[in-house]
DNA sequence: CTGAAAGCGCTTACAG
DNA sequence: CTGAAAGCGCTTACAG
């Protein structure tokens, strides 16, 4: 089925492209019978104009592209979630590609988006991320960006995060005030920033209540997997029996620890307590429900894409932009996990 | 920052337009030395193609569009990874768009990536569609189109799905295998294929075991939810209490009837037995460790971009396509939520 | 081996 | 109020 062109609409009624053209805009400058005849005709043949000569002509493709080390996520598809919603309800689709945690996938990756000329980009980083070069590339063409949860410091741009260092200290805050003496903590890689502010927070916490930090007593995860959190669990019991709490990277592998708790009759919260990062699904159907720290995903996406209009209308008015940071509030949620008799 | 033009690189090096977009795509009418001072100072200059421009040429956008009820949703998620993998591999790029298991959203996403003259459309149905107007438009537009997981047997197009029917009856059989008597079932909405056909196939096992069907003990989701997991379970047991067996439509709900049985000292399997379908990662981790149906969810997203790709290619070189039906082995996962002490 | 020209389908500054 | 024309940046049939 062939598509409908404006200049088929203009040879049907007998008028000129630029007329017709004009009145599908609403521009002011046609006359009203004009306009409606284009109107009920466009309407009739169910014309749509062709993205692809619009696209060329205006120098945008209402298109953005995201990407996110992970799809099979809770919290990275929350956000997308978000992403989409917001971006659609403004007019934009999103192209969504999964960097695997693969520096060398991200790197392809923004190529990719920039040669597609994507209006603008959203992204979250992968663990392997220490080089910068391909995203001050992005920065570099002008291209409007937004960073979201895994972020670099070093990147100059608008970023939508949480307080990590802050979450992470009122996590273990929590297992302290639960009468944790001893506490564990199974940290994330040791690229992503996020993860430096969690263990970080996790320091402090211990330092304000005059708990030595003990560097044996921290386990550093490769891929956050629930696999290494049952592996980093029987390490714990292994080497420290006497740890009386562990605060974990994130509740995918909280679960993991959780479960050789189970399988080994040690019991949660009274021999060990356990907090998880991030309020996944899962951990509220677990047994013990696990205890965590809520960080709100849709509203990372919502927040990120709207930074990311900001950004891509002050670059087609030619306004000056002012790279932003909105930190988002984040919460301890009690579970079963770290509630002990007193 | 502008952007390198075909045309820059020609005046540089005091050549045509032409030859430089020919020696940039290896045409044999150029010469070597020509070619090679081109690619040099291609390279040099960072020249990527305006894809606007391109895509306006070719009438392609190596783009496609994808269209699914949930994006939070292991099994969805599992299938977006599934696509958008296989569709880099191929140089296509996949834009997401969430229909929320409404109709109405899900034709307006429809039509807007028909306007955006995306190369093909993988899709699965929301609950509501019952009408298909939206999809015999995309066909009848001749736009590539394949239909996976919830689809409409009505639509004459290239599918990826499972035997849900089978599958649904060796979940039961399952659970009769297991010692189970009295069998509820609860199933999806009243729509959706699949729904159906996991309804056929648990009525399927009781006929073939000579157990009577009995239609009160059929529990139909309206959101298919934790939630509607939860209470359900407290229902089947205020009106059957004598039930020893469940068959759930997904494990997102089986979940929700394990929580129940959980918190009311109801023992599971011993005094009801479970089975969800879809193995969702969190199955495994739950007490009791649920027992399902294995379906293969990555493999499917693979799968249908290949049916979607042969199907482009076929549409790009004028040849004619047969629309395939791909069906996707299943296996009854047995876990701890099926094992009845015998 | 090289290049002038047409054309993909729009938008918009400009002339009348 | 209407329209001819230029141009966005490519690709490719065709001529030389």
């Amino acid at each position: 089925m062939k598509n409908i062109t404006l200049k088929e609409i203009a040879e049907t009624l007998g008028i000129s492209i630029t007329t017709v053209s004009k009145a599908l805009k609403n521009y002011p400058d046609v006359s009203p019978r004009t306009r409606q005849a284009v109107m009920n005709l466009a309407h009739q043949l169910q014309y749509t104009p062709n993205s692809f000569a619009v696209n060329l002509r205006t120098q945008e493709s209402k298109t953005i592209g995201l990407i996110i080390p992970e799809v099979v996520h809770h919290f990275f598809s929350s956000v997308i979630n978000g992403i989409i919603a917001e971006a659609e309800k403004n007019g934009y689709l999103v192209i969504i590609l999964q960097s695997n945690e693969s520096l060398e996938l991200e790197k392809k990756q923004v190529a990719l988006l920039l040669s597609k000329r994507v209006d603008g980009i959203l992204m979250s980083l992968s663990n392997e991320s220490n080089d910068d070069e391909h995203i001050r590339e992005i920065i570099h063409k002008g291209i409007p960006f937004v960073q979201f949860d895994k972020i670099s410091k070093l990147i100059h741009s608008s970023k939508v995060i949480i307080n990590d260092q802050l979450a992470a200290m009122q996590a273990v805050q929590h297992l302290i005030d639960n009468g944790c003496k001893k506490i564990a903590h199974i940290r994330g890689p040791v690229n992503p920033q996020n993860a430096i502010d969690r263990f970080l927070g996790y320091k402090k916490a211990l330092e304000k209540n005059t708990i030595p930090f003990d560097s044996s007593l921290v386990y550093t995860c490769q891929r956050v997997s629930f696999e290494e959190g049952y592996a980093f669990a029987e390490q714990i019991k292994k080497e420290h029996p006497d740890v009386d709490g562990v605060f974990v990277i994130t509740d995918l592998v909280a679960v993991g620890v959780l479960a050789y708790f189970n399988e080994n009759q040690i019991r949660v919260p009274d021999d060990v307590a356990v907090i998880g990062f991030s309020n996944w699904f899962m951990s509220q159907v677990i047994t013990p429900k696990l205890s965590t720290v809520d960080q709100p995903s849709d509203e990372m996406g919502t927040r990120a894409f709207q930074l990311l209009l900001e950004q891509m209308i002050a670059r087609r008015d030619q306004k000056p932009f002012q790279a932003q940071t909105i930190e988002l509030k984040t919460a301890v949620v009690q579970r079963e996990s770290t509630r002990k008799k007193s």
